[in-house]
DNA sequence: AGCACGCCGACT
DNA sequence: GTCGGCGTGCTC
């Protein structure tokens, strides 16, 4: 009667784990179905056998899901360090990391695979009748490929499966073990350049120990390829390898580059997969059967047994950073999944994120310059235009459409970016001021002329656009400001012969949508393209030669300590649209601040001039990679609610020498979707510290009895205050 | 987070 | 008289 005591985290918001009762130890890892309350629940063993709890009458587990392991000591390890770090409940973080399918307790099944029974294998030609074209081919690939996946066989021809289950059962056809990956060597890449060449031989030299990279190099210098020549580096280790993209960046043109370079074992994660296609990719790299798993955050947790290489692209992009319930940032998970596997990581940007950049003018981690451009491009020319000066229509003024107007006659192709959707972002009554505000929101309805809609950016309420004023019935409402609908319609009216398109999220409903648009202008059926940041990265056209930012200064002025970093690093990814070597390019900026201090590093394409500038005003101000921070937010729909929370919260923190504790601040947007909202900023010097400090600190908020009546969650390194 | 238990308002 | 509002307490 030895029973065992094991521990399992269960994907509830509690930070602790529960215990349980069973017969024999059970490898963590293993997914096991357990009562929990009135519920019944998958959950993940932690560790067993463990010291039973006194005084706690442990339940029994009811069933173990799995055989194997679903995560091994490495990732289980990983996830503790999560949840310490950002001071989540370890349950909520092990299955953050896993696909929902899993958590739901699916059951992974390697998928099957098929060959030819010795007695089907016996004769040369198909053993069947040549009007059984179905059959034949199946027998032939089967013949020539040996054993295949029962995907590749759905791949050959629709409605193949009755037709190998009727080969199975004649005895012709049998199940065997999943092939291996070939190991085909991946197809030659183009010859590197010198620079291109001391990047992949430094990080070569570093496989197989920990070692950071940051890989800096603008647009179009060629990064990608570094990727390639060392994901192949890493494979002819035996190695796997893990590339995190933003994203925007899972194109199917760069897609097309991975796979033509890396034609099998090659794995996808990303948002657009369904939860059990997720879970099979999952189990694929779980099993080995992959050897580079490409995706967008979430991957960063994906089960690899000899992970050899982490390539993290655009790692200053702010979507590596997941917003909501665990709040974690997949660079910098990466960097520590890297140093507990002893393996390199290296972290790709035209624009660093200035703590990465700091990190290596410190030189904890290498910095590897690629400072050419490949023969084919140049730098562009960028212009700052003092909209003072401009007699502006629609937001465009006449330099920014006479540059358009020379394109369209040398048959080039434009981009006009606007970080703004919509026709006009307030609708104003000139009568009696009312401007359109958002019932749930501290915000104005933007206007949707498509729909004829007024809609809030920040909750998604929509309602049909007013034909008079609702507050005084003046007839004549006033679309004050532009979005890119209004842009588009403007440019259209001046340059008339133009093809004009359109992206944003207002017309990119889909996946294929975007790649259609992209299809198009890549086929010059689009004269230009406007639209917001869903422009700005990753898409090469070799006839675009003009970039043209229309009011830039949204961003100039924001409060956030990040907001100088985010504006810099979006115009250099647009500028970096423009121009080959046979193309000059040009980048035209309109701003009413020409004198800004942003504009001159940017006029030089010089991220190090704009680095320098930005962190001096980083150390001044006392904020990252200079400070450390932690933020408390709250929210509830009594405005009261998260204010007295977290004041309560902060009393809790006072006295302590290791960090510096705001002022409880209502949110920029206070209210959103009918929450008020507010938060507290807790910076310090020191990491450890401030570690230290939070978890004494969060443990006692957990107490909270204020905290029942808000949502409150702490945000470790949050990306934006707001 | 769920899910139940537990006491106070407008309804078949 | 009860259906149901959400406060609060617990989950090995």
């Amino acid at each position: 009667m030895a029973e065992v005591t094991v521990r399992v985290a269960l994907p509830v918001p509690l930070r602790r784990a529960f215990d349980y009762r069973h017969p024999t130890p059970l490898a963590p890892g293993v997914r096991v179905r357990v009562p929990f309350g009135r519920r019944v629940l998958a959950g993940i063993v932690l560790a067993s056998p463990v010291a039973a709890p006194p005084g706690i009458a442990l339940r029994a587990i009811a069933e173990v899901i799995d055989e194997a392991p679903l995560l091994n000591a490495e990732q289980l390890g990983l996830l503790q360090f999560v949840a310490d770090y950002y001071h989540h409940a370890i349950g909520e973080v092990v299955f953050t990391a896993l696909p929902s399918a899993l958590k739901r307790g699916l059951v992974l099944t390697p998928p099957k695979a098929y060959r030819l029974t010795p007695a089907g294998a016996r004769s040369d030609a198909p053993p069947f009748p040549a009007r059984a074209h179905r059959r034949r081919a199946l027998w032939q690939a089967l013949k020539d490929r040996g054993p295949l996946a029962e995907g590749d066989v759905t791949a050959l021809a629709r409605g193949l499966k009755p037709v190998l289950a009727a080969l199975v059962r004649e005895g012709l056809v049998e199940v065997c073990e999943h092939p291996r990956p070939a190991g085909a060597p991946p197809a030659a890449g183009p010859v590197l350049r010198p620079d291109q060449e001391a990047a992949c031989a430094a990080v070569r030299a570093a496989l197989g120990t920990f070692q950071a990279f940051l890989l800096f190099g603008v647009t179009g210098s060629g990064k990608t390829e570094v990727y390639l020549e060392l994901i192949a580096a890493a494979r002819a280790r035996g190695d796997q390898a893990l590339i995190l993209v933003p994203e925007i960046g899972l194109t199917p043109q760069l897609m097309a580059r991975f796979r033509a370079r890396l034609p099998d074992g090659l794995g996808v994660l990303h948002s657009g997969l369904s939860e059990t296609e997720r879970a099979r990719v999952w189990g694929q790299a779980a099993r080995g059967e992959l050897t580079v798993i490409v995706g967008t955050r979430s991957a960063v947790f994906a089960p690899l047994k000899r992970l050899g290489l982490i390539i993290v692209d655009e790692e200053h992009d702010g979507s590596l950073k997941q917003q909501d319930g665990l709040r974690y940032h997949a660079r910098d998970i990466a960097i520590v999944r890297a140093q507990r596997a002893g393996v390199p990581v290296v972290l790709g940007s035209a624009t660093p994120a200035l703590e990465s950049y700091r990190h290596a003018l410190d030189g904890r981690y290498r910095l590897l310059r690629l400072p050419g451009r490949g023969p084919d491009r140049s730098l562009p020319r960028v212009t700052i235009l003092d909209m003072g000066r401009e007699a502006a229509d629609g937001g465009l003024g006449p330099t920014l459409l006479a540059a358009l107007r020379a394109r369209l006659l040398r048959r080039e192709q434009a981009l006009v970016f606007l970080n703004r959707r919509g026709y006009a972002p307030v609708l104003l009554c000139p009568e009696c001021r009312w401007h359109a505000p958002c019932e749930r929101c501290d915000a104005r309805l933007t206007v949707h002329l498509a729909r004829k809609t007024l809609r809030c950016h920040h909750c998604g309420h929509e309602r049909p656009l007013p034909a008079t004023c609702p507050r005084c019935g003046h007839g004549r409402l006033l679309r004050v400001g532009e979005g890119t609908q209004r842009l588009e319609e403007t440019l259209a009216r001046a340059l008339p012969e133009a093809r004009i398109a359109r992206i944003d999220r207002d017309t990119v409903t889909s996946r294929l949508a975007f790649e259609d648009l992209l299809t198009r202008m890549r086929a010059r059926d689009i004269d230009i393209l406007v639209g917001t940041q869903m422009l700005a990265k990753g898409h090469d056209f070799a006839d675009l030669t003009l970039v043209g930012v229309v009011n830039a200064d949204q961003g100039l002025f924001g409060s956030d300590f990040r907001a100088d970093e985010q504006l810099f690093a979006q115009i250099m990814q647009v500028a970096g649209r423009a121009g080959r070597a046979a193309k000059a390019g040009e980048v035209i900026i309109q701003t009413h601040h020409p004198h800004h201090p942003l504009w001159s590093p940017l006029v030089a394409l010089d991220y190090e001039a704009f680095a320098e500038v930005a962190l001096k005003d980083r150390y001044e101000t006392g904020f990252p990679p200079y400070a450390h921070c932690a933020l408390l937010r709250a929210e509830a729909l009594k405005p009261e609610l998260p204010l007295r929370f977290l004041e309560t919260a902060r009393a809790l923190g006072q006295g302590s020498e290791a960090v510096t504790l705001g002022s409880v601040l209502p949110a920029t947007l206070a209210r959103r979707a009918g929450y008020y909202r507010a938060q507290l900023l807790v910076t310090s010097a020191h990491r450890p510290l401030l570690q230290a400090w939070l978890t004494t600190w969060v443990e006692r908020i957990a107490q909270l009895p204020a905290g029942r009546q808000v949502r409150w969650s702490l945000d470790v390194d949050p990306h934006s205050l707001f």
